[in-house]
DNA sequence: GCCAACGTTGGC
DNA sequence: GCCAACGTTGGC
């Protein structure tokens, strides 16, 4: 099993909108790297940190899980939507997306300046200068070290 | 809202 | 294929 971290704007989705749907679809993804990732490592039932972006604070606020393995990203063909790509077709999609689904929400958020500062984190991708990668692969005692942050009182 | 860091685009 | 210009991300 894997590790991932998946960062997302609370403007755009929350961990507690995720606790309530079950499960969502994670699309908008247009960055090679992410796509990557998605398409070629992520399996179901591997294991998402999911991260608050541009948050006061911004932090790791729960778990998921991937519910769904890659399959083509159906808003790149869209016209007219945000995350419509002239380049893409359904011979060619380009991008993917990955569902996932709920497992917990932390009764506190995990700043990033925690991460920064914990032992054990220090070469986790998000606590690096500059990071911008939205989808990130995590080792499994990172994970753990996070969740354990996480459910601490 | 600023702006540094980064990824992508496109002219040559 | 280089690299300047541009657009975006995301911490602060």
């Amino acid at each position: 099993m894997k590790y991932w971290l998946m960062k997302c704007e609370p403007s755009a989705y929350t961990i507690e909108k995720l606790a309530r749907d079950g499960t969502t679809s994670w699309e908008g993804v247009r960055n090679y790297q992410a796509r990557n990732f998605m398409r070629d490592e992520m399996k179901k039932g591997d294991r998402v940190l999911f991260y608050a972006s541009n948050a006061d604070p911004s932090g790791v606020t729960g778990v998921a899980e991937i519910a769904r393995e890659a399959y083509a990203d159906k808003f790149a063909t869209k016209k007219g939507h945000d995350y419509f790509d002239p380049k893409a077709t359904a011979e060619n999609p380009i991008w993917y997306m990955v569902d996932i689904g709920f497992v917990e929400t932390f009764p506190h958020i995990v700043p990033l300046e925690t991460l920064k500062s914990t032992p054990g984190l220090e070469e986790m991708v998000v606590t690096k200068k500059g990071s911008r990668l939205s989808i990130q692969p995590v080792t499994k005692s990172e994970f753990d070290i996070v969740v354990k942050l996480g459910r601490a009182k």
